[in-house]
DNA sequence: AGTCTTTTTGCAACCGGTTGCAAAAACTTT
DNA sequence: AAAGTTTTTGCAACCGGTTGCAAAAAGACT
């Protein structure tokens, strides 16, 4: 069907070896046969197969990419970055949705059946466990929005969540509020995890602070609202809450207006990744950039 | 470095046909035989490697997914159905962004590169000479979103905008407006047009009521943001309008509260595509599903 | 046990490329 | 013009699999 090299070595007159070399780079080929073969290749509409490439170069050109958050809008915005960043270094995302899948094992054999050259594990709610599992089948990999951890195998890219706790916590501070509340992500994500000991441990400067912490169920507009709806419905709610991130906080933002009251007049909110919709003047989300 | 069907062929005391035979549907292997295989296979884990068995079966289960719609949080929702659709099928999207690229040539050359199986075009903003690209090259090609055209080598998928424009004129007819607005996305999406074709045509039935229309330049918030701005500052805005799509109302809805309005007490919306923000409590937009 | 069928097996060629190596061709030098 | 050097070229083996075909093995039937 495709034009192959042999039907444009035939056609130029040269040998395969010629063919393949005015396709590769740097290699040994005459102006003029290099000059034949273009105008054949041309004529054909050839171009070189990838995957019979890759058999014997082995690289692919494929960058595996994984993740599970297909409902935190912030994620196209990811993926957005991310798949125009390979395409500019000339490689192509394969995308895996890991959604309901709690095993990697079978995207670990997926992704080595289709011999990617390396994988970019894109999730906050991932554990650690799962991009060790793709480093462990000896590819490359790279954990966005994860935990740097103790084992140096997988490269870690991603914000300082410690240091956005500590922000969050400062400013609340500075703001003068005395009671305020770390409304969290997950529990188990480490993302999670960080900015709950930065913001606590900022906190623990202002001695005269109240400070109480819970936690959603997922980084999601009805986790963040069902969280805020029970702790307006609580005797004390805070004067202040840092929440996970900002679709979290767009959530508790709704709960709070259902409730009959404003942000930021009654209760303050502050939320984290300022991504495009918390610009939106209906929105108007204070957050961490 | 990885496993290879030779190798396991050796341990397991077998020809190489033999292991191809037992990784591959329907191949005929004696029961035995198949064991020694397996386990061989097993203890060294092995598993085939797609690539080069594309090389000979002309099929890798891929599929280029290919959009230039990463600016819209509903695309975040069909990149999710998408890819979990092909998964369920044991297909791969190769993802492919399209944002600021404007000839297909070089995304049909790639993908041919790839010997994908075939081509999902997710875009309403496309022209359909996009689609056409893919499938003069071979290429199975689904438009998703598309319009359905009178060269019938592509399939479309995708919603009846025309009849959407029918429902939105219908709904506003009936809740008594007497001078309805049009407010389009991008003029030259084939999807704009044929809203607005629905749309004129369903008020045709209704001579009494006064229509007018105008375009974003884009289906985003800040291009549903400024068409509104402008609208309210002519001296005549109407008292509703049917907004392109959900994101472009939401913009809309934004500029109608900054400028001291409210939807739907001084002016009504109706939304496209019901996504899951529509239904977010501050936001609250009426949508066609 | 011998013959006829059916199933299983390995050989070898092929898929579409790349690459080490030695021979051929093209330049330099003297 | 001969010898030496460098560049270009084609051959053949290989990457990791699949598959048509004929031979071998197993099973069915007298």
């Amino acid at each position: 069907m495709a034009v192959t090299l042999k039907q444009v070595a035939k056609r130029a007159g040269v040998s395969a070896s010629a063919v393949s070399r005015t396709f590769t780079q740097g290699a040994s080929v005459s102006e003029k046969t290099r000059k034949k073969v273009e105008s054949a290749a041309a004529e054909m509409g050839y171009s070189p197969n990838f995957l019979a490439r890759s058999l014997t170069t082995r690289r692919t050109k494929m960058i595996g990419l994984v993740s599970n958050n297909f409902h935190n809008p912030i994620f196209l915005e990811v993926f957005d970055l991310f798949t125009r960043g390979l395409q500019e270094c000339d490689l192509r995302p394969l995308l895996v949705n890991l959604t309901d899948q709690t095993d990697p094992e079978a995207s670990v054999k997926m992704l080595r059946q289709y011999s990617v050259d390396g994988v970019i594990v894109a999730s906050s709610t991932l554990p650690p466990s799962f991009a060790k599992a793709f480093r462990d089948s000896n590819m490359p990999v790279v954990h966005a929005f994860g935990r740097r951890s103790s084992n140096p195998q997988v490269h870690v890219v991603g914000i300082d969540n410690v240091e956005c706790g500590r922000i969050a916590g400062r400013e609340l501070a500075r703001r003068g509020y005395r009671r305020v509340g770390f409304l969290g992500g997950p529990a188990i994500a480490t993302s999670t995890r960080d900015r709950f000991d930065g913001f606590i441990e900022e906190l623990t400067n202002h001695p005269k602070i109240e400070v109480s912490h819970s936690f959603a169920t997922a980084y999601s507009f009805d986790a963040g609202r069902s969280e805020m709806c029970r702790l307006l419905a609580q005797m004390t709610p805070c004067e202040a809450y840092f929440c996970g991130d900002d679709v979290l906080s767009i959530g508790a933002l709704s709960a709070i207006s259902s409730a009959g009251l404003s942000v930021p007049d009654d209760i303050g909110l502050i939320g984290l990744n300022d991504m495009e919709m918390a610009g939106w003047e209906n929105i108007a989300l204070t957050t961490i950039h």
